[in-house]
DNA sequence: GCTGATGCGTC
DNA sequence: GTCGGAC
DNA sequence: GTCCGACGACGCATCAGC
């Protein structure tokens, strides 16, 4: 059987087809890599691949519409819905203040975050604009909160400048650049590029740092800024300013004005020593959840203590402080508002409820914008403009919010109020659901103080940015059940509430430690925060959590993931003395099945999405598969396309073209196999804590390898690294990704609470030499955001046609950078700025970069493999009349500074590579895989 | 009803 | 998915 | 080693807009 064999030597390539071989090139990481005979003839090979199409997005203008609309009477909520998901057995539900917890059902609830992006329609209305920003402020809570941080979030702007000299070409262009003359003191060249229809002339000033502007639109308010010194030592922070006009024509013929004033800052996060760590812990440690608490026992949790709790922990880039944070805020609530601890502690995740609920926000940028357009008065040519500078939405939003004085001033928000709100977005579906949504968003900003805004508008792009995820949250959660236990609030209301008092920091530690390790635990079993909660916030919780949070079939299990690994040497390194297994690694998807005592089958994605009704398919073939008296059980495995009469492995692309919602099993086209690795639960036991090598007897054990249904992960249980070599190369040649590398026996638990990446990935392309990379051209870029503000955050790649003499569009690219390329690229390619596209690109319609540059460099960039693209435009019409070929997983290597971007690679050399990806050929796979 | 834009999931 | 940065 | 957040290609699902 398997026929292809190898040739492999450690450097790779084989080349089915003939395209040629050729040296390869790239080096990873080390630098040293530049033979010059890099050069064109680069291509080799590649293994699997996918192929597939798709879209993309733009942007462009809008404007805003302005009207009203009802009103709903969203705001005062209490309730709180939340609901179960799923059923569980166990018992031991508490109830903590009335609401909350509802007993099991099975199925599962809602989750979902949001997304950006929309547009609107618009009426014509434009309005005038002006604006200002404002910095941030930052507060510091007056308030009880001792000691902290800082805070400063913020912003920052963009760069570039102006390359007058190019040559605009295409008028359709809505970018206009303009060069900013002024830059001050240090920084960096920026350029603002305002799009308008028509010209529009700029002018800029720069302020001082701390100024106060006001600026007035025709019609409209002021708006002041406050500024904020800052004062770190370890760095200052720079910022510029900036501010300028420009003036513009709309549709109407109207002018508008638009003024403007950036600062650019890079923040700095607080740094501190390890002495004033300590202090500020200490100074934490005396927080008191109750009189340091903003709100008063019993009420609603005021969104407001949520906001500043996440100042305070952007502030900082300590986990232990960022931790602490957010333990204080939980033990106020505990102590407080206990109905009100779930909800928040979704919100500090970003999410609405259990993955698998399935709920989503179905809200994106462009909804969003134009909430924050309306909810500040402001046009969406202006909020996507500040965008490009500030990099946040967020941070636009709670700068510019209006600040005309309501009738009424809405009450303050709640956490509840603002969960539910979330929930409502998550269940509009249908007609107009769009403006709804936006409607509603838009009530919310109103009402909203100070930061709220920003996070706010954070959580609905699903990215809260302030370097606090479920990893700290369970353990913040953990630590303040144990420093403020439940049944210490009930039996001394009045005391201090901390029970690390009496004890030393090494006694606390390794108490907290215990507890982490067993909540992190539970909470891997059973990943609902919905069904955790109650369990520990009774009397004994932390401790007994292990027993009332048990795995289950039917709940889906934080899945063990595996880490990439640069070579064979590394995998011996870290497994040495240790036994350990090689695997196939196949390329489908993650699926987790479900068989329940009842009958029922349920399947899971890697991030416990419910895929059920993705695959009736393989739900048919459970019965096939399983073996006798298996009456529950909870399968690990990768769901594969499969040519079940070639018996063939397929390629993720093709996969990934099935429906996925609603499947009837008569209308699947594309078969899927599975590939079976792991086992955890069978007939009503967990079998999570036992070692691989016997949880893989009880795999074997009980489930029949079925053609085309059910096969065995394939593997070796080898250590010698020439073994392994050609093992590796096997697998490659059975067209999967590479090996999975398990220990067998030591610290071979399925416990991804502990280690979510104890296992191990080997790549051909991790590995150096073994895969070919590219040498490609940046023609154009994005505008970075979050911590890429102020500098590129994506660059569009082009290969050369040398027969066209063309640049065609291979990939964008936005990884593999140091923040001081990141810096240096934007610097450097700032005088290649042009207005437009060249007539010399080939660029899809619905690719538009931010800026165009002319080509004047040349990349090493290396990719897993070649994929059929619907939007890049490498070698069109080759292999399909309208798809180019794209690369999966593109990541910068470094700049080939000997080339020229005539010597990049070629668009027939991209054909090549993908015609040497064995799982496109037509050779048939044998079948032991 | 159809199409394109865009959200959201997979990798 | 990949990667770099901070811990 | 761990955690976090920048960013990639794709393709179905959904909804706005015609």
């Amino acid at each position: 059987m398997q026929s292809s064999m190898l040739s492999f030597l450690t450097k790779k390539t084989d080349s089915t087809s003939a395209s040629q071989t050729s040296p390869k090139k790239q080096q990873q990481t080390s630098t040293t890599s530049k033979d010059d005979d890099k050069k064109k003839s680069s291509t080799t090979n590649n293994n699997n691949d996918k192929s597939s199409k798709l879209k993309r997005k733009n942007r462009d203008d809008e404007q805003v519409e302005e009207e009203e609309e009802e009103d709903n009477d969203i705001f005062d909520l209490s309730d709180d819905d939340h609901k179960v998901a799923s059923q569980v057995s166990s018992s031991s539900s508490s109830n903590f203040e009335e609401k909350s917890i509802s007993p099991p059902t099975p199925t599962p609830t809602k989750p979902k975050k949001a997304a950006p992006k929309k547009p609107a329609k618009s009426t014509t209305k434009k309005t005038k604009k002006m604006e200002e920003d404002p910095k941030k402020n930052n507060n510091n809570n007056n308030s009880t909160i001792p000691a902290v941080g800082t805070n400063n979030n913020n912003t920052m702007s963009d760069s570039q400048e102006s390359s007058a000299s190019s040559t605009p070409i295409k008028s359709t262009s809505p970018i206009k650049q303009t060069t900013s003359p002024t830059k001050k003191d240090n920084l960096i060249p920026t350029v603002t590029v305002l799009p308008t229809k028509k010209n529009l002339e700029t002018t800029t000033s720069t302020t001082s740092t701390t100024s106060t502007t006001t600026t007035k639109s025709n019609d409209e308010n002021e708006i002041l800024e406050e500024e904020e010194e800052l004062e770190e030592e370890e760095d200052e922070e720079e910022v510029i300013e900036e501010e300028f006009e420009e003036e513009e024509e709309n549709e109407k013929g109207e002018t508008v004005v638009l003024k403007k004033k950036i600062f650019v800052k890079k923040p700095v996060k607080q740094k501190s020593t390890a002495k004033q760590l300590e202090q500020e812990l200490t100074n934490l440690s005396k927080y008191h959840p109750i009189t340091d608490a903003q709100w008063k026992k019993g009420l609603p949790v005021p969104y407001m203590a949520l906001a500043k709790t996440f100042e305070l922990i952007e502030g900082t880039s300590r986990r232990l402080l960022i931790i602490e944070h957010l333990t204080n805020l939980f033990r106020s609530i505990m102590a407080l508002t206990p109905g009100d601890l779930i909800n928040t502690i979704y919100m500090s995740i970003n999410k609405i409820g259990p993955s698998y609920g399935g709920k989503e926000l179905g809200i994106g940028e462009s909804i969003l914008m134009k909430a924050v357009a309306e909810s500040t008065g402001r046009t969406m040519e202006f909020i996507k403009q500040e965008l490009k500078t500030v990099g946040d939405l967020g941070i636009i939003a709670q700068s510019s919010r209006m600040t005309q004085t309501m009738m009424f001033a809405p009450p303050p928000l709640t956490i509840q109020g603002v969960f539910k709100i979330f929930s409502q977005i998550a269940d509009m579906t249908g007609n107009s659901s769009q403006n709804k949504k936006k409607d509603l968003i838009t009530k919310l900003l109103v009402s909203c103080k100070e930061s709220e805004a920003l996070y706010i508008i954070r959580s609905l792009q699903g990215k809260l940015r302030i370097g606090l995820a479920e990893r700290s949250v369970l353990i913040a959660l953990t630590r303040a059940m144990v420093i403020s236990p439940p049944a210490l609030i009930a039996s001394e209301p009045n005391g201090k509430l901390d029970t690390r008092k009496g004890k030393t920091t090494e006694e606390f530690a390794s108490v907290i430690d215990a507890a982490v390790a067993k909540v992190t635990r539970a909470y891997s079993q059973l990943p609902n925060y919905d069904l955790l909660v109650p369990r520990l916030i009774v009397a004994d919780g932390v401790d007994t959590i292990l027993e009332t949070c048990r795995l289950m079939a039917g709940i889906p299990v934080k899945p063990m993931l595996a880490q990439p690994t640069t070579g064979i040497t590394q995998v011996l390194d870290r497994f040495q003395e240790m036994e350990f297994t090689c695997e196939f690694k196949y390329d489908g998807e993650r699926a987790q099945i479900h068989l329940t005592e009842d009958g029922k089958i349920s399947i899971y994605t890697r991030n416990l999405e419910d895929y059920t009704g993705k695959y009736p398919d393989i739900i048919a073939n459970v019965k096939r598969f399983i073996g006798e008296g298996v009456t529950s059980f909870i399968l690990d495995c990768e769901a594969v396309a499969y040519d079940p009469t070639n018996n063939k492995i397929l390629s993720f692309q093709i996969l990934s073209s099935r429906p996925r919602k609603g499947v009837s099993l008569d209308q699947i086209k594309i078969p899927v196999c599975v590939f079976a690795f792991d086992l955890l639960y069978l007939n009503g036991k967990s079998l999570i804590d036992e070692p691989f090598y016997k949880r893989r007897e009880v795999l074997y054990a009980n489930f029949k390898e079925t053609p085309g249904a059910l096969t065995y992960a394939k593997h070796a249980n080898i250590s010698d690294v020439n073994d392994i070599q050609l093992y590796l190369q096997e697998a490659i040649d059975g067209n999967c990704e590479g090996l999975m590398v398990k220990t067998l026996k030591e610290q071979s638990i399925y416990e991804p609470s502990k280690r979510s990446y104890n296992w191990l990935k080997i790549k051909k392309d991790y590995m150096a030499g073994m895969t070919d990379s590219v040498d490609v051209v940046p023609i154009g870029a994005w505008y970075g955001k979050g911590k890429r503000t102020g500098v590129y955050g994506a660059y569009l790649l082009a290969c050369y046609d040398d027969d066209n003499e063309d640049f065609q569009t291979l990939c964008k690219i936005g990884t593999g950078f140091s923040d001081e390329q990141l810096k240096e690229f934007t610097e450097i390619l700032a005088p290649q700025v042009t207005n437009s596209c060249k007539n010399t690109y080939i660029v899809s319609d619905n690719l538009k970069p931010d800026v165009w540059f002319n080509p004047s460099q040349v990349w090493e960039v290396l990719a897993a493999d070649l994929s059929i693209s619907p939007i890049h435009t490498a070698a069109v019409g080759v292999l399909d009349p309208n798809k180019g070929i794209a690369l999966r997983f593109p990541r910068f290597i470094q700049i080939r500074k000997d080339k020229n971007p005539e010597d990049a690679t070629t668009a027939s050399q991209i054909v090549d590579m993908y015609k040497n990806q064995k799982i496109n050929s037509f050779k048939m796979v044998d079948e032991d895989y």
